[in-house]
DNA sequence: CTGTAATGCGTAGACCATACGCAGAACTAG
DNA sequence: CTAGTTCTGCGTATGGTCTACGCATTACAG
């Protein structure tokens, strides 16, 4: 009600207030033993760990040795203690790329370190994302992402348009990549004979009149050599970067 | 144990084999009230009319007028049902391109095919998927994708790799406006007022010292302007297919 | 010292998936 | 026609989830 220092406009969730530091603790009352970034930090422990379907609220409490309702003081909801994790698990930005370095340079750099991130961190793949960045780490990627285009002349929603394609693909590659190894580790399979199985399996399914661009593909034998999945990656992100490239290159006259 | 018409190497997954049409049913006992298409659509419609969430086991049931209990006859676990609602909610594959468009009409009606599906079934995007494609719809879809290729000169690992970045940028961009539309209606706001408040919101929240990109994307007014969602995913498959044009081109000498 | 406000936590309810076992139905063998 | 077999459908029960609510305790302000 009161108009504090913030002319607060349409009602900002709390959980985002406190991962700004927006959030002044009154000075009333017992010294809260738990805080919002500890009940985050043991959330990511657990994730790291063991996965986040293992992350729930009272194993989150066990971790801090506190009881599963002393969260809810802190935290409005699982959906909240969600978002905060992703903004702590992304963890900071990897910085502006060396100025000498063109923009495409940049992305390739920023790209790699998201990849990095979502190869150590995969239980983020798994949070269902319910909006747009809000988050101050997640901000501070689309900022780094952002700068690498400052050189061009893309337009301002071309470059919005730009980056959301770029993180999406390092995104969809990264759970790939990560179904593969976690199937093959609950198969019990070696990684590296993780797709030729999927390969002989499907081509038991299919008939090879019904299928047969796919057939060609599964006789060709591409599944059976595990391939380096850098190469992978690196093959599908030069091929965005390629069409980023010639749009670039026309804004460029 | 005993050999029959089919020397099934590693063991198919039940869910899968029901998928296939593999399952004889033994002649003895009452014949079944239930069967798996039946409780797949049961559970296809529980999702189309309340979303994925509401797809309790219990409320499947409750569709069919059946026990909850009674659903365990025909599938192995509710992943199993899941893994078989996505073959049918996907639904048939667009069928091949006309013999006359080249690869690039190809591919752009197969991945706007693809986003329509996504569209009207957003419940499609929540379910996590566990692996690479094994059902029949799935394959046909893949079937159809490397189909628009079978004129390029790419290898068979290339034309893979085309089909992922392709449908995984398809499901990227129907996911973010997704997300954008159930926003809005749980903030009550009207769609088109969606972005604009993101984008207020972002403005008071960042330092404009220590995120001069986004604050000039933020000030330039991009998203003021609600454009067509159309245009957002013309963009980026235009890019896209911008970059495998190269590739395709390159490989054509 | 007293009042007040915020913290931590216990209880309990409403869900969820699913392991297990039993009654009965439908078909086959004699 | 009868008996046996086998599969179906369902009821019960277990252990898990999130979280609404209320109570006792603590620590600061006056």
């Amino acid at each position: 009600m009161a108009a504090k220092k913030d002319d607060s406009g349409p009602a900002l969730p709390p959980a985002i207030e406190s991962a700004w530091g927006l959030r002044e603790r009154p000075p009333k009352g017992p010294r809260p033993g738990l805080s919002v970034p500890g009940i985050v930090d043991a959330a990511v422990r657990v994730a790291d760990a063991d996965g986040l379907a293992a992350v729930s609220m009272s194993r989150v409490a066990k971790e801090l040795g506190a009881a599963t309702m002393a969260l809810y003081r802190h935290i409005g909801s699982k959906d909240d203690l969600l978002l905060l994790m992703v903004d702590a698990g992304y963890g900071p930005p990897p910085g502006p790329a060396a100025p000498g370095d063109g923009w495409r340079a940049g992305l390739t750099r920023w790209a790699r370190a998201e990849r990095d991130v979502l190869r150590h961190r995969t239980w983020l793949l798994h949070v269902p994302i319910t909006g747009p960045p809000i988050t101050p780490q997640q901000l501070g990627w689309l900022e780094d992402g952002l700068r690498c285009l400052d050189d061009t002349h893309l337009a301002a929603g071309e470059k919005m348009s730009v980056i959301l394609l770029v993180t999406g693909y390092v995104r969809n590659e990264a759970t790939l990549t990560a179904q593969i190894a976690e199937g093959s580790r609950a198969a019990g399979v070696k990684p590296g004979e993780m797709m030729p199985a999927y390969g002989r399996t499907v081509a038991r399914l299919i008939d090879p009149a019904r299928f047969p661009a796919l057939h060609r593909v599964l006789t060709s034998g591409v599944l059976n050599q595990d391939d380096d999945p850098d190469d992978e990656f690196t093959f599908g992100l030069d091929r965005i970067l390629d069409g980023i490239e010639a749009l670039v290159d026309r804004r460029a006259s």
